[in-house]
DNA sequence: TGTATTAGCCTGTATATACAACTAAATTAA
DNA sequence: TTAATTTAGTTGTATATACAGGCTAATACA
């Protein structure tokens, strides 16, 4: 332990967490016990427990007694537990999710979404463009932009049995998350591939996700506003969930 | 101390969210120290800090060392963080607010109200509709509905001078909200008082407040589409904020 | 009177220790 | 083989103690 300003709590903190982002330590993996960080680490088991505790409460780990103290698997509850898998939510409801993709393909960067990721206009960048069904009803229209660094592989997969929110975030948890939520009448591809009348309403979510401070996607997420609402539960004590749900369905 | 099965950290928080909840404990007063609770509860003082500590993360209290533990300010600062006053978000950005009452009333209470809040559809109820405006540009309707019981001297209040949020969130703190966000293309008498065009896009929030497991107000606050939009903030450390922008001032 | 200093209380952190409860795997008994 | 029991390791909780550092008010000093 080095720094006598950052408290050793703290300090174990930072290094179970850059191990996680680094990917020395994977998502299920075990990470050492309070009595394993007491011998390797030289803290009392208080100190250590403090720091694990502490990753548990936000995400980072599971913790079960008896067992050991785990990686979270970012795939399927991200610590940023508001930015969920439309997947996930479709069968949560018990309906079938399925979708279509327009398009898949990596293009020259847009000179808009140059400015919005700071990416050089001279580079190129994945796009995806597709639509989400539940039970065969269009929910969603993912328009998405993915630097080609960080998902290399983006090209050879497989969208029809696998989101890509789901693959993006197996590559590494997400560091931070900005979503805005508006209200807009759609342009007439959005409200023709949403299968809505022209001039009917949409909640349009624009979303940007980092990793380590660099902007990794850029979406836009149309949802047509008779069949989809966000909703938000908020309560003190415990973590607040916030799940979407589509009022057709529920 | 009494029972074996709730850890003694927990019993000591419990008392003292009782205490706040029951107005024994009032916003900004001084709650007993950790030395204080070692010698009143008879619990070791590390026990004491745990429950103060979490209570400090939760938003109950404030702690300042070498001072004390005081109990937030509702008021100011609602634990329910995300639930935010929209006076406060305009003065936020250095804009001027203001708002208009179109109905400050005690009416019987609708049915579909009666339904959602769970009232006897005999009662009474407080209800208002009122304009917010930034800088004499209208962004939010607040079209709400109030337990009489719980606020019973809500006709006498100058909304004028404190938003209904502000005064509600001052009588007691919220145990409990729910939002949901939808996008839809407001009624006429809607978007005439948010000075739009009509069959142009809106925000809807509809808001369920609830103290002490009673649902204390209903309300649906309109947003005109382009010029409002939610923005929330993810990072998996610090705690999430949720607020909320105005397209045209930001 | 005005200014430093000190004393005392507060929270924050850290250690050492202890027991309870839980779990999985190894061991023993039927 | 199967079932019951034991064992070892894990987290959860609780205590007693200690020192550092922040803050306030009383005290001493000039």
């Amino acid at each position: 332990m080095q720094n006598k300003q950052i408290p050793r709590y703290q300090q174990l903190k930072d290094l179970i967490i850059e191990q996680i982002y680094d990917g020395a330590l994977k998502p299920l993996q075990r990470v050492p016990s309070e009595n394993q960080l007491v011998k390797s680490m030289g803290v009392s088991r208080m100190t250590a427990n403090r720091a694990l505790k502490e990753l548990n409460e936000e995400g980072y780990l599971n913790r079960r007694a008896g067992v050991g103290s785990f990686v979270s698997d970012f795939r399927v509850n991200s610590h940023l537990f508001e930015i969920k898998n439309i997947a996930d939510e479709v069968a949560f409801r018990g309906n079938k999710h399925n979708s279509r993709i327009i398009k898949q393909s990596l293009i020259d960067v847009p000179r808009k979404i140059s400015r919005i990721m700071n990416i050089d206009s001279n580079e190129q960048i994945f796009h995806i463009l597709l639509v989400h069904y539940e039970d065969s009803i269009p929910i969603q229209i993912e328009d998405r932009y993915i630097n080609r660094f960080f998902a290399p592989n983006f090209l050879e997969q497989d969208f029809l049995s696998i989101t890509p929110s789901s693959y993006l975030s197996g590559i590494s948890p997400l560091h931070q998350a900005e979503q805005i939520v508006s209200a807009i009448i759609p342009k007439n591809l959005i409200s023709n591939l949403l299968e809505i009348e022209k001039e009917s309403p949409c909640l349009l979510i624009t979303r940007k996700t980092w990793v380590k401070k660099e902007m990794i996607t850029y979406g836009k997420f149309y949802h047509p506003g008779d069949r989809y609402e966000l909703v938000g539960h908020y309560e003190p004590v415990k973590s607040n969930k916030f799940q979407k749900n589509n009022k057709k369905f529920m």
